[in-house]
RNA sequence: GCCGGGGUGGCGAAAUGGCAGACGCAGAGGACUUAAAAUCCUCUGGGGGUAAUUCCCCCGUGCGGGUUCGAGUCCCGCCCCCGGCACCA
């Protein structure tokens, strides 16, 4: 064993004796507990491997090589989420091809982890952007649209004009690009592919409450979800036979105070009722609204605006005719892009009314015999008044009563209506999954591509950048285009989109199980075996897309009998972010990015794990402080010095002393705990004190037991030089292999504790007691301390309470 | 504006309603050394009392209240920081 510790000699050693031994590789065994740990695929981008990214490898690393020593048998895989925007603009940017740049990005991003120690079996790995893996996307994707889940739909879509291409709705951040957030987005007409993920909403938001999850990730999905419980009505309009106003409402115990009617300015309807007086007016301030930038129709500090349609509905409740209003605050996009407006009982619609002087009937107060406020709306439940046959019910009875009176008079019914829109899953963009669709010229119209001729092959581009016109590059090379229907034979043309790609991770946690499966998308008995995930870790940032879509593909593989579990992820966990040291966001453009590279070169690839392990509690935000990486180092130094002393001693196998016993088998106890509720920080600090502890012994004082131990529970967190001990302490087989070890809960439990005594809530003095005195001795102890006494200054306890093994408090 | 998370020494952070600051970083002093580095030892929230760094007291977890024998932790009201969402009928 050498003298000092020299993390480069060690390291590049110990990863060619791993690799020659694949000691990661990892097969389906029947007779050991599977445990499946799976980090969020990244991105292979340019700029490499951030010690960010390293806080979430590095703890499930740890986890992954814990389960192992638990006797589970571990899958722990890593591949490429390769296709999609961010590489595509990352290479046009740099004027090169991500065929190119993604293949050395993601063998870049191997190397690190590497070198970085983490235990992945690379024979698993995977990548979306090659055509083994993307065969599979399509193959889904017939799979939802032959379930009727994939549909074509017109939409006015976001345009930016940077990016040249369509946005998805969540991809509009305050009225900008997400990637241009200073470039305002337009709009376009297109024809895409949307899935049906609001036909899967309510099993998305029920399941929720069976999977352990952190509660603001859920939340975030249930409110993303958006689901609220109303009825749909109809008004005809008035002096239009056969015509109506579909509308959802949320209150529709407020029916009679329905003085007026607000449509989206797309509405359908608008252009059979408007009035030619209104016309121009109304087509201007429908032009308007479509050409407004989104922060200006979105903005909520805006006054409200809107323009009368000239066109009267009646409200069959009141039998009053009712004008109807456009206005840019309801979209065409939720709901059924109408509003019946009860100005009394809505704060908008009260605002809306006052500015253009229309009726403010009051439908509902606190009570029947109070009176609503006049200043403005009363928004709260109550009880119905000026309601017809509704008056005196309190408004959820109200509710019942009005949604059966549809029902009856064919107004209407009870429904759910949900805030999430389908899922825009089309792309014109290249580096993306071809869409394996094909429209026929002749009579069979849309025809998915035949299984077996998947799959449908992206075509090599020189100039594969975003052509501007709104359409697809691939649009632009005939040999792929031009094609023959799958149907009839005749002359077709393919679908010249992509797939969003969040399609291609909305399944590859299924991959891993059987990456190299070529007849299917994965291999039912390997999917059988290990999955679902049983620990998923990933940033917050994908709260709601990437883990709702996944959710989504899971069920309706389910609902095809593909797989027997619904939930993909039933254990997930956050991992903070790590801001730069400036606290900026780790950027390329800001320079600031801090590589693992760097520190393992400086202080070696454990120290830098440590770190990350030790600065802060995984799941909480910190900032990236390298002083951090020395002390770290620092510690393996003295482990080393320790492990040395017991080797040059003879490796003693004696009994250690009962101070010592105790204290190893705490600190076992302790770790395994800590390490089992993802405490890594304060596992290592618990590691940290036990190491002050035994370095104070005399060489000879430093058993076997404790020492091999410690080695054991730093090798998760620390492989490298774990390996590297455990071998000088005169082991063959790798220490990687070893169980985890075992503490006897009886050598855990103390004799002695000592009591706080408190007087009137302030520490007094300290007692040392056996465990599991009875309050009464501890009462006199406490009472015979000088300390006490002087505290008491003559006066007499009113109450003592008693904490067993904890604390006396006397209250004077 | 709404929703969620957070605010503890010079810094990263500990603490099932029960000894606030474990474990580290940085710093100070000392040992070793010709010297330095490394290593090891000691000290390190603020204020005060005392012969006493070792004994004792007071204050202290963003601010103001409250519950409790006891609050960093629970409740109410504010301030600030971070993230998400954007008139959701």
């Amino acid at each position: 064993m050498d003298e000092r510790y020299d993390p480069k000699k060690i390291e590049s050693a110990w990863q060619a004796e791993w690799e020659r031994t694949q000691l990661y590789l990892t097969c389906e065994d029947p007779g050991r507990p599977k445990y499946y740990v799976l980090e969020m695929f990244p991105y292979p981008s340019g700029a490499g491997l951030s010690v960010g990214h390293l806080h979430n490898y590095v703890p499930c690393d740890v986890i992954g090589r814990y389960k192992r020593m638990t006797g589970h048998n571990v899958l722990h895989a890593m591949g490429w989420d390769a296709f999609g925007l961010p590489a595509e603009n990352e290479a046009i940017l740099k004027g090169s091809h991500p065929t190119e740049t993604v293949p050395r990005y993601a063998a870049n991003f191997k190397r690190q982890l590497t070198i970085s120690g983490c235990a992945y079996d690379w024979t698993r790995e995977i990548n979306s952007s090659s055509p083994d893996y993307y065969k599979w996307t399509q193959w889904f994707f017939l799979l939802l649209h032959k379930r009727g889940l994939a549909y074509r739909a017109t939409g006015t879509q976001w345009w930016c004009d940077k990016c040249r291409t369509i946005l998805a709705n969540e991809q509009v951040v305050n009225g900008c690009c997400w990637r241009h957030t200073d470039t305002p987005v337009g709009k376009k007409d297109l024809e895409q592919w949307y899935i049906k993920i609001t036909d899967y909403a309510d099993r998305l938001l029920g399941d929720l409450d069976a999977i352990d999850w952190p509660e603001p990730i859920k939340l975030m999905q249930r409110n993303w979800i958006g689901r609220s419980e109303g009825a749909e009505l109809a008004f005809p309009v008035a002096g239009r036979p056969g015509k109506e106003v579909r509308f959802f409402t949320t209150r529709p115990d407020t029916v009679f105070g329905v003085s007026f009617m607000v449509l989206a300015p797309e509405h359908p309807l608008l252009n059979e009722i408007i009035t030619p007086e209104q016309r121009a007016k109304i087509e201007a301030y429908a032009a308007e609204a479509r050409r407004q930038s989104e922060i200006e129709r979105m903005s909520t500090v805006k006054e409200k605006t809107g323009v009368f349609t000239g066109a009267f509905a009646r409200n069959v409740f009141t039998n009053k005719d009712i004008p109807i209003w456009i206005a840019d605050y309801v979209l065409m996009g939720y709901g059924t892009g109408a509003i019946m407006a009860a100005p009394g009982e809505d704060e908008r619609d009260f605002e809306f009314a006052t500015k253009y002087g229309l009726e403010i009937p009051r439908v509902t107060a606190s009570s029947e015999a109070a009176a609503p406020p006049s200043d403005r709306a009363f928004t709260e439940h109550g009880v119905a008044i000026n309601s017809g046959f509704l008056n005196g019910m309190p408004t959820q009875k109200a509710i019942a009563t009005v949604c059966k009176y549809a029902i009856d008079n064919g107004i209407g019914r009870a429904t759910v209506s949900y805030r999430m829109r389908d899922w825009l899953i089309s792309r014109q963009r290249y580096w993306g999954c071809p869409i394996p669709m094909v429209y026929c010229k002749g009579a069979c119209g849309i025809v998915p591509v035949p299984e077996n001729q998947l799959p449908v092959l992206l075509p090599p581009m020189k100039e594969y950048q975003p052509s501007g016109t709104g359409r697809s590059p691939l649009a632009n090379v005939p040999e792929f285009v031009n094609t023959t229907c799958p149907k009839c034979g005749g002359p077709a043309t393919r679908e010249t989109d992509t797939l969003d790609g969040f399609a291609c991770s909305s399944w590859y946690f299924l991959r891993f199980a059987s990456p190299r499966e070529d007849r299917a998308a994965f291999d039912r008995k390997a999917v059988d075996y290990w999955l679902p995930v049983d620990l998923y870790v990933g940033g917050a940032e994908h709260a709601v897309m990437h883990l709702l879509y996944a959710r989504m593909w899971t069920k309706v593989m389910f609902d095809a009998g593909l797989i027997n579990f619904k939930e993909p992820f039933p254990v997930l966990r956050n991992q903070g972010v790590v801001w730069a040291p400036d606290g900026q966001r780790m950027s390329k453009s800001k320079g600031n990015v801090v590589t693992p590279d760097a520190m393992i070169d400086k202080y070696g690839a454990d120290s830098l794990r440590l770190w990350e392990l030790f600065m802060s509690p995984y799941d909480e935000a910190t900032n990236w402080n390298e002083s951090g990486v020395a002390g770290t180092q620092r510690f393996i130094m003295r482990v080393w010095t320790m492990v040395r002393r017991y080797a040059e001693a003879g490796a003693p196998a004696g009994t250690p002393s009962n101070e010592t016993l105790k204290r190893a088998h705490k600190t076992i106890a302790t770790v395994t705990d800590h390490i089992e509720r993802l405490r890594f920080n304060t596992a290592l600090a618990t590691l940290m004190d036990h190491l002050n502890y035994l370095a104070k012994l005399k060489p000879g004082e430093l058993d076997r037991f404790s020492t091999e131990t410690f080695v054991v529970m730093l090798a998760p967190m620390a492989p490298y030089v774990g390996e590297e001990l455990w071998h000088a302490m005169g082991h063959d087989k790798s220490v990687h292999l070893e169980s985890w070890p075992k503490f006897d809960p009886a050598l855990v439990r103390d004799e002695t504790v000592t009591i706080v005594i408190q007087i009137s809530g302030k520490v007094r003095d300290r007692i040392e007691m056996p465990v599991g005195s009875p309050e009464d001795e501890v009462r006199e102890r406490a009472m015979a301390s000088e300390a006490v006494q002087r505290h008491l200054a003559g006066k007499t306890p009113k109450k003592f309470i008693y904490v067993q093994d904890k604390m006396l408090s006397i209250v004077i």
